[in-house]
DNA sequence: CGTAGGTTTGACCGCCTTCAAACTTGGTGG
DNA sequence: CCACCAAGTTTGAAGGCGGTCAAACCTACG
């Protein structure tokens, strides 16, 4: 672990709060690994060995049942991730699986338990992280099961425009694809609703979004900070 | 609050673990109430005041947008909810209803907070009460995505079955109309739905369901732990 | 016994999926 | 630098799952 990536991981919300005798203990122990894209990282089923801190890169969040398969979320840097199954000592949910070269710090469950029952700043942290990890899938189930394909779409790309000081231009993060799946449609649909959205606001270009005309949108999406995020 | 309330109260995960004289420190300033059916306990979009604990009756945890309306959850006693808005200081996701008389512990926000900054016990029963609540919403959105709406119904009747013992016959314990809702489909969907299942397996008779054919009606919602849970 | 509210049924329609084929796109090696 | 290939994307046609509406049917409760 060097010097700067202690420093980038001091700054998360799970850590920044936490003494430092505590914050150095654990990073004693913990390795960074640098992993090649597409690599599964953990397959839902097993037991959690370490949490997981996403440094550089992308991961996505996956779940498979009866030979399906569908994208439960994507994790950016610098974040944490699958601390619930840390917590619980149950076995994870969803798979995880880089979608670039990613570098990830690794850092033991066991440690992790010790430092949270010694440090309630941050045991106090860790308890936001996972009460925002909940309000998230909250979000995303009421995002499938109140709004329909074509307005998930529309909310999204608003989201993501949001999220970039509300530029007029979104380039979308990830494959279209792997979008499609996150949203809960197939690739044909995705494509479908994209073109439905053009009468409705938006020029598309590749994976370039550019939002004209941003009321029209937002009157499909009928964005909600109840379901959006902030 | 009476002696044995005090006393249910504290089998509960989230209370067994904490140090007695937080817990006695809580439960001075913890109130006992009964509502009435139908009483709207909390609203979305609102800010939490108290953590509650459903003591005794049920309540349903729903979320409305643009109109649209869908039953996220139910909750049975003795457990609590809406502890993630408690501990993020964010507003509520999703509102709460009281489906029948019940009585509801109620536990003042700022109370909380000091008892779990104070009581490490106390904070680690919470992070793993939040992991849990995590960890069924993620269960929650892999069935929505994975599974058609015929299959959760098979998957939601074996697990009842499964929480009974393994009974034979499940009463369903809320209305069709508001199992349908959780289940994602609509009231006639459901309905034909459980037509459906009839030849797979199951005999249905006003809100009991008999199973007469496990294997059968197991071939259809393919069970798994990591959507249905333990 | 009557009524209100929940449930079922039927008909119809639309969203979304599936399958297949054409079309882009981006990366690789000649 | 261009040609080529694999992979992702778009398009079309067809069909099924699930939603909507309306009416008939239960059933629970006063």
């Amino acid at each position: 672990m060097h010097q700067d990536e202690k420093l980038r991981l001091r700054r998360l919300p799970l850590f920044r709060e936490m003494m430092t005798p505590t914050f150095d203990g654990l990073m004693e122990i913990a390795y960074a690994q640098t992993f090649p894209a597409q690599l599964e990282l953990i397959r839902q089923g097993e037991y959690a060995d370490f949490l997981h801190v996403i440094v550089e890169g992308s991961v996505e969040l996956h779940a498979m049942w009866n030979g399906r398969n569908t994208i439960m979320g994507i994790v950016n840097p610098v974040s944490t991730f699958i601390l619930a199954a840390c917590v619980c000592e149950e076995p994870y949910l969803m798979s995880a699986r880089t979608l670039e070269r990613s570098q990830i710090v690794l850092l033991p469950v066991a440690d992790v338990r010790v430092a949270l029952r010694q440090d309630p700043d941050f045991a106090m942290a860790a308890m936001r992280e996972l009460a925002n990890g909940y309000r998230t899938f909250v979000r995303h189930a009421k995002n499938l099961k109140l709004r329909n394909s074509t307005e998930r779409l529309a909310a999204y790309i608003l989201h993501q425009s949001r999220q970039n000081d509300d530029m007029d231009t979104v380039t979308l993060p990830v494959e279209k694809r792997l979008l499609a799946s996150h949203l809960g449609m197939t690739p044909e649909n995705l494509s479908r609703s994209m073109k439905a959205l053009q009468g409705h606001g938006i020029a598309v270009r590749a994976m370039r979004v550019k939002i004209a005309d941003r009321a029209r949108l937002a009157a499909v999406a009928v964005p909600d900070p109840l379901i959006d995020g902030p």
